[in-house]
DNA sequence: TCTAATTAGTTCATATATGAATAATTCATA
DNA sequence: TATGAATTATTCATATATGAACTAATTAGA
């Protein structure tokens, strides 16, 4: 019989709330939540996002993003531009202040990961992945077989 | 370079969202969010908790819980109790509504669950929360060796 | 036995999640 | 080219997360 803690959900859960602090210390120090994190994390890599591309990327749902993106924009570090072209289309783009803080952070944020990365193996962490894929990959066709 | 997508935190979030939805289909069919199903699922096995005992079963906050017992209190699925010995103390007792709603529920979720655990094999289930157990666990006395 | 420290539950302010609905825009096509 | 379908960002109502603070009750100790 399976325990109600050892469920797929309780397990994911659970781990998240042992990782997640580890992080948010520094997201904290540097005055930001975790989302407005992942935002700023993913305009590190690309220079203009739309709402939509950004809410794919951090999982964030778009109403919520609404909001964490209105307190970054107040905290000036980032800011809205709607596109030409699409008028639809409201690119996000990083201040100068916003590229500054990820500049200062990025290099501890991968030192964290990489502090977690040293608890396994190279062929463990490959494995983990690929087990959870298979317990969590989307269901597609999955009723054909 | 270790990508976002591949970072520990969203890869468990990606998981937890791509595996919630098998089972908020049956919570919503009954009326349930996901977090009134976690306390009311601690509450099938046991006849009794307290507030504190629940949030430290089902991860959520002492200040989320007070809203989700209140609003499973209004829907008659559980009742508060104040403690004779310790006055501090409030049990947390599910109603006969409760207990039947359970009972309904219980075996469509242990479906779920099964159906999640035939993706993988035992040896990789086991194998996977080891690796997970090691990625999360508590970090206690690791600045030692 | 009286006070300081603890504990359980709660409140508060702010931020986010969830699902439904909406306004503005663009697209497909009759 | 007018019109309905689709898309993007947003708003709305409700529920939850987070950290600080607070109250009532209990306990530890001088």
């Amino acid at each position: 019989m399976p325990k109600f803690l050892d469920s797929l959900p309780m397990i994911l859960s659970r781990s998240l709330d042992r990782v997640m602090p580890s992080y948010r210390r520094l997201f904290q120090a540097n005055d930001l939540t975790d989302q407005q994190w992942r935002v700023l994390r993913t305009l590190w890599e690309k220079q203009h996002l739309t709402s939509a591309q950004i809410s794919q990327i951090t999982l964030l749902p778009p109403p919520s993003l609404v909001g964490i993106l209105d307190r970054l924009e107040k905290k000036n570090l980032i800011g809205r531009l709607r596109s030409t072209e699409d008028r639809r289309h409201i690119h996000i783009i990083p201040t100068q202040k916003g590229r500054a803080l990820m500049e200062h952070m990025m290099p501890i944020v991968e030192r964290i990961h990489d502090d977690f990365m040293q608890r396994v193996t190279a062929a463990e962490w490959d494995e983990f992945n690929r087990i959870l894929n298979k317990l969590s990959e989307p269901t597609k066709k999955r009723n054909l077989a």
